[in-house]
RNA sequence: GCCCACGUGGCUCAGGGGUAGAGCACUUCCUUGGUAAGGAAGGGGUCACCGGUUCAAAUCCGGUCGUGGGCUCCA
């Protein structure tokens, strides 16, 4: 923990300020309303509520209520109760809280359970500290601003309504929660608000369809998404981009079914660890087959399918394998979270000895193409098991998940690669490197991925003769660089915006002839550079060139030559660029010498 | 899966108990125009689906399906 110290930011007093004021005022127009928790977050606060029941149905909170609630906070801003302040020894807490009928901890019936808990927190903390304003009192451990009147009532709005597990866990009972966002100014808030529309207008949902790159049909079914002929061009060209990166790096490319029989997921431990990721079984002639919801248990057939040496060793096989994972369905997200994937998967097998340097290369493979791609914001996760998930989450083998995750450790720490350490994330086999980054909505997401699996190779007997003639199992790690196409390609669409480079642009050059008389040209033109590998079209409507170069330019099309008289006569093209620059009198052999080269570059600028 | 909201032509959306609207897109015609929308005409929707209330439902009610926000982090 090196950053600086979040509570002490007075933004963080303002909102978690304006949490306790929001509780005040749900509390004065719902007596019966019954608190859970109240945090300040990134862009504001929220506050837990359990309203009671409406007949056998939670009463909820309509959206038009919000209006009253923040017209009631802003009245409570208005009277200006001083934020007080009081410790209290654990036993005067408990008092305390249990007058205090609307704490959900408490309350008879609901959370017994919790007493116990909290009570035992209560009792390994030093200090309790309560803060009251006005008729509100609430267990908190602040820090607040001085009173409610130094909350800005003008840089304050909530925002939605949703449901929330108490603790979330999903057995409890869900609370009401509200949202609100609270900035210093109302000029802040503006902007605040500003940027969130800004984000949306980059989310790959939106430009996904505008730009015609994938769709969602309801008769295909939720989270399967259908990939257009530009989503294919993309798909087309990661592929292209990996293949030539894995071959380099040693890699030998396999294909394997998507369907296999019941027994190969038992042996996998998939079944007992995965079920619940996986589409249902088809049965066929009295035995079940399953969709693969990942690619190892093949691979790691292939591996199986003849004895290996320790000279074959490290053993790298890639696949852009389509699996199929049975996502919640609330769970889902546009591109980024689906049902039908296709993923940038390889598993290598190698010795303990080969492990260090076989999974820094995996990391720098994948630092690699997020400079490609100038991702700049990620950050690095070593997720590792719980001993409390051993067995039912995780494979039992509390040792070996000590020494694999050791091991990951010391290879990141040997290549200087900085991660931070987040328990009770690892797969179902092994911990892993997963990389996060943010949607443009700010949604985090895994997008990369580097895992160790002890698990399997001994599952399914692996094997290797070493050196000196005896039987060795192999360490297998997984990884997925450039994640899959699905979650890859949403997270591209907002990174660049929709306007992609030039070499990854679905459409690379629209040509816009000015009138008929130069369609021939045009097309000629369309003709050379789709001979020298371009993708390339001509609009020949009858339309004016400025409506030609409008439509090009909502499609984000990088290179647009313009073709008038003057140019055919002279064999040149008028070429604009998508950032509206311009080079005039450009020969059409220039023209497409400077495309092609563009075309190459993968890291190069229009 | 759970809570809340939404679902009107390909797209963006207005309307709202009494025989469906706009802009864009599409088709045709006119226009041949130098760097982000030239003009006109036309075609296209059983208002997501199923059921109920009503003389009458796109509109009200219930269910289903789909989409979105949230439920993990954000101490």
């Amino acid at each position: 923990m090196d950053r600086p110290d979040p509570t002490s930011h007075p933004l963080y007093r303002v909102r978690h300020s304006a949490a306790h004021v929001l509780a005040q005022a749900v509390l004065e127009l719902y007596p019966n309303a019954r608190l859970g928790i109240g945090p300040p977050i990134e862009h504001g606060f929220y506050y837990d509520f359990d309203l009671g029941m409406d007949g056998d149905r939670p009463r909820t909170f309509g959206p038009e209520e919000l209006d009253e609630i923040e017209q009631r906070m802003k009245r409570i801003i208005g009277e200006n109760h001083p934020f007080e302040m009081r410790s209290a020894s654990a036993s005067e807490a408990r008092d305390l809280l249990a007058s205090q009928p609307y704490k959900l901890e408490l309350v008879d019936g609901l959370d017994r359970g919790e007493v116990g808990e909290d009570g035992q927190e209560l009792d390994a903390k030093v200090e309790i500290t309560f803060y009251r304003q006005g008729p509100f009192d609430d267990l908190c451990r602040g820090p607040h601003v001085e009173s409610t009147g130094k909350i800005p009532a003008d840089g304050l709005k909530l925002m939605s309504v949703a449901g929330a597990y108490w603790r979330g866990d999903e057995t409890r009972p869900m609370l009401q929660r509200i949202y609100g966002t609270a900035w210093y100014t109302r000029k802040e808030l503006r902007a605040h608000l500003d940027w969130l529309e800004e984000a949306k207008k980059r989310d790959h949902r939106k430009l996904g369809k505008e730009l015609e790159i994938f769709t969602f049909d309801a008769d295909i079914g939720p989270g399967l998404p259908l990939w257009l002929p530009n989503g294919g061009v993309l798909i087309d060209e990661l592929e292209k981009l990996a293949r030539e990166v894995e071959f380099k790096a040693g890699y030998q490319r396999v294909r394997t079914p998507l369907v296999t029989r019941e027994g190969l997921f038992l042996k996998s431990g998939h079944l007992p660890y995965y079920k619940d990721g996986m589409f249902p079984p088809m049965e066929m002639q009295g035995e079940d087959y399953y969709l693969k919801p990942m690619n190892c248990p093949f691979h790691h057939k292939i591996y199986d399918s003849r004895p290996r040496s320790y000279r074959e060793l490290p053993l790298r096989l890639a696949e852009y394998g389509t699996c199929h994972r049975y996502e919640p369905s609330g769970d889902l997200f546009g591109l980024m979270r689906v049902r039908s994937m296709q993923m940038n998967d390889a598993h290598i097998y190698c010795s303990e000895a080969q492990f260090e340097r076989e999974f820094l290369a995996v990391v720098e493979m994948y630092v690699g193409y997020f400079k490609l791609f100038g991702i700049a914001e990620f950050s690095m996760q070593l997720s590792t098991h719980h001993a409390r998930g051993l067995g039912k989450k995780y494979v039992d083998n509390a040792p070996l998940w000590l020494k694999t995750e050791a091991l990951v450790r010391d290879a990141m720490r040997a290549g200087n690669v900085p991660f931070n350490e987040v328990a009770d994330e690892a797969a179902f086999y092994g911990p892993k490197i997963d990389v996060q980054i943010k949607s443009s909505i700010g949604k985090e997401f895994t997008l990369a991925t580097n895992q160790v699996d002890f698990a399997q190779p001994a599952s399914f007997d692996l094997a290797f003769i070493n050196e000196r003639g005896e039987r060795e199992m192999p360490l297998c790690i997984h990884r997925a660089p450039l994640s899959t196409h699905e979650r890859m390609i949403g997270f591209l669409i907002e990174h660049y915006a929709g306007a992609f480079p030039p070499w990854l642009a679905p459409e690379q050059v629209r040509v816009v002839p000015i009138t008929d008389a130069c369609n021939d040209f045009a097309q000629r033109l369309v003709e050379r550079l789709h001979d020298a590998g371009i993708r390339a079209s001509a609009d020949t409507g009858n339309e004016r060139m400025n409506a030609k170069i409008r439509r090009a330019q909502l499609f984000k099309i990088p290179y647009m030559p313009v073709i008038g008289e003057r140019e055919v006569e002279a064999g040149t093209v008028a070429l604009r660029k998508r950032d509206g620059t311009q080079i005039k009198d450009l020969t059409v052999d220039r023209l497409v010498e400077l495309v092609v080269q563009k075309a190459a570059e993968r890291a190069s600028e229009l």
